[in-house]
DNA sequence: TGAACAATTGAATAACTGTTCAATTATTAT
DNA sequence: ATAATAATTGAACAGTTATTCAATTGTTCA
Protein backbone atom coordinates (compact mmCIF):
# COMPACT_ATOMS: atom_id res chain seq x y z
CA UNK A 1 0.00 0.00 0.00
CA UNK A 2 1.55 2.94 -1.08
CA UNK A 3 -0.87 5.56 0.92
CA UNK A 4 1.75 7.70 2.52
CA UNK A 5 -0.14 11.22 1.80
CA UNK A 6 2.16 13.69 2.78
CA UNK A 7 -0.07 16.97 1.68
CA UNK A 8 -3.79 17.38 1.90
CA UNK A 9 -5.36 15.41 -0.79
CA UNK A 10 -7.58 18.10 -2.93
CA UNK A 11 -8.89 15.15 -5.15
CA UNK A 12 -8.59 12.14 -2.71
CA UNK A 13 -10.81 10.00 -5.21
CA UNK A 14 -8.73 10.54 -8.39
CA UNK A 15 -5.65 10.03 -6.18
CA UNK A 16 -6.72 6.60 -5.29
CA UNK A 17 -7.44 6.03 -8.97
CA UNK A 18 -4.07 6.48 -10.07
CA UNK A 19 -2.40 4.90 -7.76
CA UNK A 20 -4.68 1.58 -8.09
CA UNK A 21 -3.99 2.09 -11.71
CA UNK A 22 -0.57 2.75 -11.52
CA UNK A 23 1.62 -0.51 -13.02
CA UNK A 24 4.04 -1.78 -10.61
CA UNK A 25 7.34 -0.61 -9.89
CA UNK A 26 9.11 -3.66 -12.01
CA UNK A 27 6.84 -2.19 -15.16
CA UNK A 28 7.86 1.65 -14.99
CA UNK A 29 10.89 1.20 -14.59
CA UNK A 30 11.45 -1.25 -17.64
CA UNK A 31 9.04 1.65 -19.58
CA UNK A 32 11.38 4.40 -18.27
CA UNK A 33 14.38 2.37 -19.20
CA UNK A 34 12.86 1.47 -22.68
CA UNK A 35 12.70 5.62 -23.71
CA UNK A 36 15.97 6.35 -21.92
CA UNK A 37 17.64 3.96 -24.57
CA UNK A 38 15.81 5.83 -27.06
CA UNK A 39 16.16 9.13 -25.80
CA UNK A 40 19.76 9.57 -26.47
CA UNK A 41 20.50 11.18 -30.54
CA UNK A 42 23.07 8.50 -31.26
CA UNK A 43 21.09 5.53 -30.29
CA UNK A 44 17.97 6.91 -32.08
CA UNK A 45 19.72 7.34 -35.55
CA UNK A 46 21.24 4.21 -34.99
CA UNK A 47 17.68 2.48 -34.69
CA UNK A 48 16.81 4.47 -37.57
CA UNK A 49 19.56 3.48 -40.00
CA UNK A 50 18.68 -0.15 -39.15
CA UNK A 51 15.25 0.13 -40.07
CA UNK A 52 16.64 0.33 -43.72
CA UNK A 53 18.32 -2.82 -43.15
CA UNK A 54 20.62 -4.92 -41.77
CA UNK A 55 24.03 -3.15 -40.61
CA UNK A 56 27.45 -3.58 -39.38
CA UNK A 57 28.92 -1.70 -37.10
CA UNK A 58 31.83 0.32 -39.37
CA UNK A 59 28.91 1.06 -41.62
CA UNK A 60 26.44 1.83 -38.79
CA UNK A 61 29.94 4.67 -37.67
CA UNK A 62 29.98 6.12 -41.45
CA UNK A 63 25.91 6.43 -41.27
CA UNK A 64 25.88 8.44 -37.78
CA UNK A 65 29.54 10.36 -38.41
CA UNK A 66 31.17 8.33 -34.90
CA UNK A 67 33.73 6.60 -34.67
CA UNK A 68 33.88 2.60 -34.30
CA UNK A 69 34.20 2.58 -30.55
CA UNK A 70 31.39 5.16 -29.45
CA UNK A 71 28.92 3.29 -32.17
CA UNK A 72 30.44 -0.24 -30.54
CA UNK A 73 29.42 1.43 -26.92
CA UNK A 74 26.33 2.14 -27.88
CA UNK A 75 25.41 -0.78 -29.92
CA UNK A 76 26.12 -2.57 -26.39
CA UNK A 77 23.48 -0.75 -24.63
CA UNK A 78 21.05 -1.22 -27.43
CA UNK A 79 21.48 -5.23 -27.63
CA UNK A 80 21.08 -4.83 -23.48
CA UNK A 81 17.73 -3.44 -24.05
CA UNK A 82 16.95 -6.05 -26.48
CA UNK A 83 16.47 -3.78 -29.71
CA UNK A 84 18.67 -5.11 -31.74
CA UNK A 85 20.39 -8.38 -32.33
CA UNK A 86 24.11 -9.36 -33.94
CA UNK A 87 24.89 -11.97 -36.52
CA UNK A 88 28.40 -12.60 -37.09
CA UNK A 89 29.86 -13.43 -40.16
CA UNK A 90 33.76 -13.93 -39.79
CA UNK A 91 35.30 -10.77 -39.05
CA UNK A 92 32.00 -7.76 -39.65
CA UNK A 93 29.29 -8.30 -36.76
CA UNK A 94 26.10 -7.48 -38.80
CA UNK A 95 23.09 -5.61 -36.67
CA UNK A 96 19.23 -5.75 -37.27
CA UNK A 97 16.52 -4.38 -35.19
CA UNK A 98 15.29 -6.95 -32.93
CA UNK A 99 11.91 -6.03 -32.19
CA UNK A 100 8.68 -5.34 -34.12
CA UNK A 101 7.22 -2.94 -31.66
CA UNK A 102 10.22 -0.49 -32.13
CA UNK A 103 9.01 0.58 -35.89
CA UNK A 104 5.30 1.54 -34.28
CA UNK A 105 6.69 3.39 -31.37
CA UNK A 106 9.18 5.85 -33.96
CA UNK A 107 5.94 6.20 -36.35
CA UNK A 108 3.65 7.54 -33.58
CA UNK A 109 6.55 9.64 -32.16
CA UNK A 110 7.86 11.26 -35.18
CA UNK A 111 4.17 12.22 -35.80
CA UNK A 112 3.81 13.60 -32.82
CA UNK A 113 7.05 15.73 -33.37
CA UNK A 114 6.54 16.59 -36.75
CA UNK A 115 2.40 17.82 -35.85
CA UNK A 116 2.02 21.47 -36.13
CA UNK A 117 0.41 23.73 -33.24
CA UNK B 1 26.25 15.64 -47.31
CA UNK B 2 26.96 13.89 -44.46
CA UNK B 3 29.44 11.87 -46.54
CA UNK B 4 32.24 11.31 -44.63
CA UNK B 5 33.58 7.90 -44.64
CA UNK B 6 35.86 6.84 -41.96
CA UNK B 7 36.07 3.15 -43.15
CA UNK B 8 35.61 0.75 -45.87
CA UNK B 9 31.93 0.69 -46.54
CA UNK B 10 30.56 -3.07 -46.74
CA UNK B 11 27.34 -2.47 -47.99
CA UNK B 12 27.70 1.21 -49.67
CA UNK B 13 23.97 1.11 -50.91
CA UNK B 14 22.60 0.90 -47.42
CA UNK B 15 24.77 3.43 -46.49
CA UNK B 16 23.54 5.92 -49.03
CA UNK B 17 19.95 5.52 -47.94
CA UNK B 18 20.07 5.17 -44.27
CA UNK B 19 21.55 8.26 -45.06
CA UNK B 20 19.09 9.83 -47.51
CA UNK B 21 16.25 8.66 -45.25
CA UNK B 22 17.40 10.03 -42.27
CA UNK B 23 15.64 12.83 -41.05
CA UNK B 24 17.51 15.72 -40.48
CA UNK B 25 19.27 16.99 -37.37
CA UNK B 26 16.35 18.74 -36.03
CA UNK B 27 13.79 15.99 -36.07
CA UNK B 28 16.26 13.57 -34.26
CA UNK B 29 17.14 15.77 -31.99
CA UNK B 30 13.41 16.64 -31.14
CA UNK B 31 12.53 12.87 -31.41
CA UNK B 32 15.42 11.80 -29.05
CA UNK B 33 14.58 14.48 -26.87
CA UNK B 34 10.30 13.72 -26.45
CA UNK B 35 11.95 9.92 -25.47
CA UNK B 36 14.20 11.57 -22.94
CA UNK B 37 11.36 13.01 -21.12
CA UNK B 38 9.60 9.70 -20.67
CA UNK B 39 12.50 8.20 -19.67
CA UNK B 40 12.84 8.74 -16.44
CA UNK B 41 10.47 7.21 -13.88
CA UNK B 42 9.08 10.12 -12.45
CA UNK B 43 8.18 11.97 -15.30
CA UNK B 44 6.75 9.08 -16.41
CA UNK B 45 4.51 7.92 -13.84
CA UNK B 46 3.40 11.53 -13.41
CA UNK B 47 2.05 11.08 -17.24
CA UNK B 48 0.33 7.91 -16.46
CA UNK B 49 -1.37 9.52 -13.16
CA UNK B 50 -2.60 12.42 -15.31
CA UNK B 51 -4.12 9.78 -17.88
CA UNK B 52 -6.43 9.22 -15.23
CA UNK B 53 -7.48 13.08 -15.35
CA UNK B 54 -6.55 16.52 -14.07
CA UNK B 55 -4.14 16.65 -10.68
CA UNK B 56 -2.86 19.57 -8.94
CA UNK B 57 0.95 19.68 -8.10
CA UNK B 58 0.17 18.12 -4.33
CA UNK B 59 -2.41 15.43 -5.66
CA UNK B 60 0.98 14.46 -8.17
CA UNK B 61 3.12 14.21 -5.29
CA UNK B 62 1.09 11.85 -3.19
CA UNK B 63 0.54 9.53 -5.85
CA UNK B 64 4.07 9.98 -7.06
CA UNK B 65 5.39 9.75 -3.59
CA UNK B 66 7.77 12.68 -4.35
CA UNK B 67 7.92 16.22 -2.57
CA UNK B 68 6.36 18.89 -4.29
CA UNK B 69 9.56 20.78 -5.12
CA UNK B 70 10.83 17.43 -7.02
CA UNK B 71 7.33 16.76 -8.41
CA UNK B 72 7.42 20.93 -9.50
CA UNK B 73 10.69 20.37 -11.47
CA UNK B 74 9.59 17.72 -13.39
CA UNK B 75 6.02 19.16 -13.96
CA UNK B 76 8.46 22.30 -15.47
CA UNK B 77 10.21 19.62 -17.66
CA UNK B 78 7.42 18.09 -19.01
CA UNK B 79 5.62 21.49 -19.74
CA UNK B 80 8.99 22.41 -21.41
CA UNK B 81 8.60 19.64 -23.55
CA UNK B 82 4.80 20.57 -24.50
CA UNK B 83 3.50 17.13 -22.28
CA UNK B 84 1.09 18.41 -20.25
CA UNK B 85 -0.26 22.09 -19.97
CA UNK B 86 -1.77 23.55 -16.22
CA UNK B 87 -4.12 25.51 -15.16
CA UNK B 88 -4.47 27.94 -12.52
CA UNK B 89 -7.40 27.82 -9.61
CA UNK B 90 -6.83 30.42 -6.67
CA UNK B 91 -3.72 28.73 -5.08
CA UNK B 92 -3.99 25.33 -6.79
CA UNK B 93 -2.52 24.78 -10.03
CA UNK B 94 -3.73 21.93 -12.54
CA UNK B 95 -2.22 19.66 -14.74
CA UNK B 96 -3.48 17.79 -17.44
CA UNK B 97 -1.53 15.78 -20.63
CA UNK B 98 -1.24 18.27 -23.13
CA UNK B 99 -1.05 15.73 -26.07
CA UNK B 100 -2.83 13.27 -27.44
CA UNK B 101 -0.41 11.21 -29.18
CA UNK B 102 1.13 10.03 -25.59
CA UNK B 103 -1.54 7.89 -25.01
CA UNK B 104 -0.69 5.91 -28.08
CA UNK B 105 2.98 5.73 -27.65
CA UNK B 106 2.50 4.71 -23.73
CA UNK B 107 0.13 2.44 -24.85
CA UNK B 108 2.45 0.66 -27.87
CA UNK B 109 5.27 0.84 -25.86
CA UNK B 110 3.53 -1.02 -22.37
CA UNK B 111 2.94 -3.86 -24.95
CA UNK B 112 6.31 -3.89 -25.97
CA UNK B 113 7.67 -4.40 -22.07
CA UNK B 114 4.94 -6.71 -21.26
CA UNK B 115 5.27 -8.85 -24.42
CA UNK B 116 6.74 -12.44 -23.09
CA UNK B 117 9.76 -13.95 -24.98
C1' DT C 1 53.95 -16.81 -38.22
C1' DG C 2 52.89 -12.11 -39.06
C1' DA C 3 50.31 -8.32 -41.12
C1' DA C 4 45.82 -6.22 -41.78
C1' DC C 5 41.22 -5.43 -40.62
C1' DA C 6 36.72 -5.44 -37.74
C1' DA C 7 35.12 -4.93 -33.46
C1' DT C 8 35.19 -4.63 -28.61
C1' DT C 9 36.78 -3.15 -24.08
C1' DG C 10 38.12 -0.30 -20.07
C1' DA C 11 39.70 3.85 -18.16
C1' DA C 12 39.32 8.70 -18.08
C1' DT C 13 37.04 12.90 -18.60
C1' DA C 14 33.62 16.37 -19.24
C1' DA C 15 28.88 17.22 -19.25
C1' DC C 16 24.42 16.38 -17.72
C1' DT C 17 20.56 14.96 -14.47
C1' DG C 18 17.39 14.21 -10.45
C1' DT C 19 16.59 15.12 -5.76
C1' DT C 20 16.91 17.77 -1.63
C1' DC C 21 17.05 21.88 1.05
C1' DA C 22 16.13 26.60 1.96
C1' DA C 23 14.14 30.62 0.44
C1' DT C 24 10.55 32.96 -2.27
C1' DT C 25 6.21 34.14 -4.72
C1' DA C 26 1.31 34.13 -4.90
C1' DT C 27 -3.21 33.47 -3.12
C1' DT C 28 -6.76 33.12 0.46
C1' DA C 29 -8.73 33.84 4.92
C1' DT C 30 -8.72 35.84 9.59
C1' DA D 1 -1.19 43.15 8.30
C1' DT D 2 -0.48 38.37 9.56
C1' DA D 3 -0.83 33.54 9.11
C1' DA D 4 -1.44 29.57 6.37
C1' DT D 5 -1.32 27.01 2.22
C1' DA D 6 0.19 25.84 -2.76
C1' DA D 7 3.67 26.09 -5.75
C1' DT D 8 7.90 27.50 -7.66
C1' DT D 9 12.81 28.57 -7.76
C1' DG D 10 17.90 28.25 -7.43
C1' DA D 11 21.94 26.34 -5.50
C1' DA D 12 24.28 22.26 -4.29
C1' DC D 13 25.30 17.49 -4.32
C1' DA D 14 25.72 12.80 -5.77
C1' DG D 15 25.11 9.88 -9.39
C1' DT D 16 24.96 8.88 -14.17
C1' DT D 17 26.25 9.19 -19.12
C1' DA D 18 28.43 9.77 -23.85
C1' DT D 19 32.56 10.22 -26.14
C1' DT D 20 37.48 9.68 -26.81
C1' DC D 21 41.81 7.34 -26.53
C1' DA D 22 44.71 3.39 -26.16
C1' DA D 23 45.00 -1.30 -25.84
C1' DT D 24 43.07 -5.87 -26.91
C1' DT D 25 40.51 -9.77 -29.02
C1' DG D 26 39.31 -12.38 -32.93
C1' DT D 27 39.38 -13.41 -37.84
C1' DT D 28 41.30 -13.72 -42.54
C1' DC D 29 44.85 -14.08 -45.78
C1' DA D 30 49.57 -14.03 -47.56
Amino acid sequence: MNKSYLYDPHNPELIELAIQEMPCDQTTDSLSQFFKVMGDVTRLKLLMALEKGELCASDLSNVVGLNRSAISHQLKALKTAKLVKSRKEGKTVYYSLDDEHIHSVLKVSLEHILEED
